[in-house]
DNA sequence: CCAAAAATGAAAATGGTTGTCATTAACATT
DNA sequence: AATGTTAATGACAACCATTTTCATTTTTGG
């Protein structure tokens, strides 16, 4: 079984709180804000243990900045505004079928998946 | 109508005798070794201007640098192995008309969307 | 030809991420 | 408690793609 440090933790709740992406920096400022001395690579560090471990899954934002977020929540994909980054969590089973029949088309194993939507929301 | 500066007509060519993704620096290796005397600022800048006028595209490596390609050819996506790189281009009408869809059912304009698959081919 | 505007490239700045390394915390053994 | 061993930590520097700055050159239109 893997074991897993203080700051492992740390990240996982602060995730738990976050609800839903948020980048390496982010993350690091929050927990400074609560009066944690951590550390930034330790931060980085961390998150990449959970990583390797597939405690937190990862995207990239448009601008290719790396977003965290908890495993396990249902799985979903979002519609992200350009401007002011306004986000809407969306569900797509049609997506996932799709991406299913592609992968056995091709004999491809264990697939997972990218997908998000960036556009313009109604307010910009 | 879109006027073109000199940078921006060899960057196209450049892309078109790539024939796929390429970044940045990888443009900017591509021309100094033919000789041109281009600056990295003006790629960027010439693929900037581009994007604005959307002759060409942008994705991200999954290690968040930029990767460039000419619009025009067929939009498609990728089954990438994650062992060995192995790349499909796939096709996928039924997710461009569910993005859509989904875009409009959130009132967002000019949405754009990432769809890549990563998996384990045949062979590894 | 000439002035105004656009384009250019060298160099510095930015910002996210990773590497280095000396220090410290955790843990097991006597 | 004292010791040694190993994992974890954080300050700091290094890295690298991208952006900004700014002085100079090229292009353009009259
Ligand atoms: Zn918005
Ligand atoms: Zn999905
Ligand atoms: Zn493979
Ligand atoms: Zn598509």
């Amino acid at each position: 079984m893997r074991t897993m440090n203080k700051s492992q933790i740390k990240l996982i709740s602060t995730l738990e709180r976050v609800g839903g992406f948020a980048s390496a920096q982010e993350l690091y400022q929050l927990l400074r804000r609560d009066g944690d001395g951590i550390g930034l690579t330790t931060v980085y560090r961390a998150l990449q243990s959970l990583l390797d471990d597939k405690i937190v899954d990862v995207l990239r934002r448009e601008d290719g900045e790396a977003l965290y977020r908890l495993c396990g929540e249902a799985h979903h994909h979002h519609l992200v505004c350009r401007s002011c980054g306004t986000t809407v969590e969306i569900e797509g089973s049609s997506v996932e079928r799709w991406a299913e029949a592609v992968a056995k088309e091709h004999y491809f194993r264990e697939v997972g998946h990218t997908v998000e939507l960036f556009g313009l929301c109604s307010k910009c």
